[in-house]
DNA sequence: TTCTATGAAATTTTT
DNA sequence: TTTCATAGAA
């Protein structure tokens, strides 16, 4: 049976009237505009040809699932929230209910919309769809909450007052607008000028950041916030209100405002929510744990309070991480009481795990109090026992965690399947020198490996400032990127002019070329980047191919200079490690900048290209190696043998005057439930690095209550 | 003023 | 390991 895309919707009734609509031509169609998808209606409306077979769909879907899973996927229309414990078939469920929904014609593929928290777990829902149904997968609206929302924003930003090429600020450029605005305030009334004491401190910009963020989402500020700030209370308000109008002017949002103008766009704007409530019939949400206020508004607005379509949110309060970034864990508590009729759904049966290491994981979790209550259970066996280690000191740790991972490696185990876990990534330090000394591969994924690599930040910012003229952060960035005798001290005073006329900088810089307000030393070189981007910007309007234009980009941008110089540095280095460590380097911008070019070719958008080569994660990692990572960063992974280092009281639980303990605690849950076969947690009573009064370290409360319950064999080394 | 080299400091978690 | 600040040369 082939589905028909033209008839049987049930919802016809709800189906907009098209003069309401003005800003329909450009909007509804991207799911039709797709390639896969208007070959799909070309064979439907020959009539036979079944490119894709609901009825099969359904039944593969539906294959290979128990029964509570089965019921879950099979749910009808009420809103739907299935609470999966780690390791129970979570993102199984949620991509077999999409297939059911669509096999059994309750929606059409295009009506589906899948929200996502992070890039990769919108990546692996693509592949698990495309592999269940198709090519017809590609219909569907699968992303992040920033990526849909972005997409929202572009295809209606005359009405969510923006202009179309808007830029999307990362967390560097962030950073840079919030200097810049500092440096334009003035003292006394604004900053408390910093006395004897702290006079070596510096200013953390990231800390105002923090401050604004909170104030925008309505957290209030942080309890001290004039500690490495020296703004007065006034000082961070004036911040705040510069720092937006800054944006404004650049005509650029960061994250939060992606979240805030498309939430505030489907309040505001009833065509436009008409209109998605319209398109997407079915719902589904990923790691609803970590919903904000913002993002569990925006699903109100799309789902019409969950009433109107398929609404089914997958998540587990025991892993909600992340309310350092606002994730409320309310809204999955609350689920019942915000969605009257709402089913929910508990996945408890789990597949990973040995009964040993799920025991102790469900006795540590069980120690909170607000939650929805599940209790994990395997069919499994039991497993060898959950192994806590007491280790002297910081260093026995690593020396003895690294031998028993070489005496795995002996016995044959892959290096992929060990992974070494620690609450924050300092803690990962002293095993890198340790790895490599043995030779074991490893990868790190800890977080400044998120951020972009100089040469990706460089060709993305001339690609933005191309696009968007007023981005003066990309244009900060582009001018910096090689030398042209216009260095800080210009960048300052053009910013402080750009702020006072409120026009793009790089406008303001050929205004100040033409009357000769510039150095000598600097005309010519800046000249000539200005002139660059108009030429790059009108090759692109041309319609010059996005690959070219960056091949350009990459001649003018001294990408290829640098790579020359570590070339010849290599060369004329008689040390051969260092020589080797040099031409490393060299290849690997280049692969990095090749990846880019690969990846310029794939998009037909560049806008959603640009958007997202900010967010892409360097993926260098190789293949068969030892993971080492921060508890936030293996959520979701799964591994044989797990190492989780570093838990004593002080360190983990982290000690901070607004520690969330339950945060804290269920942490640990998804640090212990990573591990398959074999779990190892340790603690050192000593660990150098770490100021303390000297006082031996002690294991923490998670520790102390699988001992107590004998759920663990507890064994010292000194 | 700009740029480079050198040494010192700093590290929760991230879309 | 990476980022940041400062000093000194051009």
């Amino acid at each position: 049976m082939s589905l028909d895309l033209v008839s049987a919707n049930p919802f016809d009734q709800f189906d907009l009237d098209e003069s309401e609509t003005p800003f329909l031509p450009s909007t509804p169609d991207y799911a039709l505009e797709d390639d896969v998808f208007s070959e799909i209606e070309d064979h439907s409306s020959l009539g036979h040809a079944a490119v894709f077979d609901a009825e099969e769909s359904r039944a593969k879907a539906l294959t290979s699932l128990i029964e509570i899973q089965e019921a879950a996927v099979t749910h009808g229309i009420d809103p739907l929230l299935i609470l999966a414990g780690a390791g129970t078939g979570k993102t199984k469920s949620l991509t077999s209910r999409i297939g059911f929904l669509v096999g059994s014609q309750r929606v059409q593929p295009h009506q589906v919309l899948a929200v996502t928290f992070t890039r990769k777990a919108s990546q692996e829902m693509k592949h698990r769809l495309a592999a269940m149904m198709g090519p017809v997968a590609k219909a569907m609206d699968v992303g992040t909450f920033h990526a849909i929302s972005a997409r929202l924003l572009r295809d209606n930003a005359d009405r969510a007052g923006l202009e179309p090429n808007f830029s999307v600020l990362d967390a560097d450029d962030q950073k840079n607008v919030v200097k810049d605005c500092y440096a334009s305030l003035s003292y006394g009334e604004h900053i408390i000028p910093p006395d004897s004491t702290d006079s070596r401190r510096q200013v953390d910009y990231a800390f105002i950041l923090d401050c604004i963020e909170a104030k925008k989402t309505g957290r209030g500020f942080p309890p001290n916030f004039n500690r490495g700030t020296f703004l007065t209370p006034h000082g961070i308000e004036q911040m705040y209100h510069r720092y937006e109008r800054s944006k404004e002017r650049m005509n650029a949002v960061d994250y939060n405002d992606i979240l805030i103008k498309c939430r505030d766009l489907l309040r505001d704007d009833e065509a436009v929510r008409r209109y998605y409530q319209t398109l997407w019939r079915a719902v589904l949400v990923d790691e609803y744990q970590d919903t904000n206020d913002i993002q569990q508004e925006w699903l109100d607005l799309i789902t019409d309070h969950g009433q109107g379509c398929y609404f089914t949110c997958v998540g587990d309060d025991d892993q909600s991480v992340y309310s350092f970034r606002g994730a409320n864990i309310d809204n999955i508590l609350s689920f019942a009481d915000r969605y009257p009729g709402a089913r929910i759904i508990r996945l408890e049966q789990n597949f990973r795990s040995t009964r040993a290491i799920l025991d102790a994981a469900n006795h540590v979790i069980a120690g909170n109090e607000s939650r929805h209550g599940k209790a994990l259970f395997t069919k499994g066996t039991q497993g060898s026992p959950v192994l806590v280690h007491e280790f002297s000191e910081d260093r026995g740790e690593v020396s003895w965690i690294v031998d028993d991972i070489e005496r795995k490696l002996k016995g044959g185990m892959r290096p992929s399947q060990i992974a070494i876990i620690s609450r924050a990534s300092m803690e990962l330090n002293g095993f890198q020198p340790a790895l490599t000394m043995r030779r074991v591969p490893f990868t790190v994924t800890a977080g400044r490996k998120y951020n972009q690599t100089a040469e990706i930040k460089t060709l993305s910012a001339y690609l933005r400032l191309m696009l968007n003229r007023s981005d003066n952060a990309a244009f900060e960035y582009a001018i910096d990127a090689k030398p042209r005798g216009f260095g800080k001290e210009s960048l300052a005073k053009l910013s402080d002019t750009a702020r006072i006329t409120e026009l793009p900088m790089i406008d303001i810089l050929a205004d100040q070329i033409r009357n000769g307000a510039i150095r000598k030393a600097a005309v010519e070189k800046v000249k000539a980047f200005i002139e660059f981007i108009d030429e790059i910007g009108d090759d692109y309007r041309l319609g010059v191919p996005l690959d070219e234009v960056i091949r350009k980009v990459i001649a003018e941008c001294g990408i290829k200079e640098h790579v020359q110089e570590l070339r010849e540095k290599a060369e004329n280095q008689s040390d051969r490690k260092k020589a080797d460590q040099f031409r490393k380097q060299a290849s690997a911008i280049e692969e990095r900048v090749e990846q880019y070019l690969f990846h310029a070719k794939e998009q037909t958008n560049i806008q959603d290209f640009v958007d997202s080569m900010s967010l892409l994660e360097t993926d260098s990692s190789v293949d068969d190696a030892v993971w080492l990572g921060t508890i936030h960063a293996a959520k979701g992974l799964e591994f044989d043998y797990v190492y989780l280092v570093g838990w004593e009281e002080g360190i983990f639980p982290v000690v901070r005057p607004d520690t969330d303990l339950e945060e804290e605690r269920r942490l640990a849950y998804v640090a212990m439930t990573r591990a398959k076969l074999s779990l190892l947690i340790s603690y050192a009573k000593s660990r150098i690095n770490r100021t303390n009064d000297g006082s031996e370290r002690r294991p923490n409360v998670y520790i102390n209550d699988i001992i107590e319950a004998n759920l663990c064999t507890f064994k010292q080394f000194h």
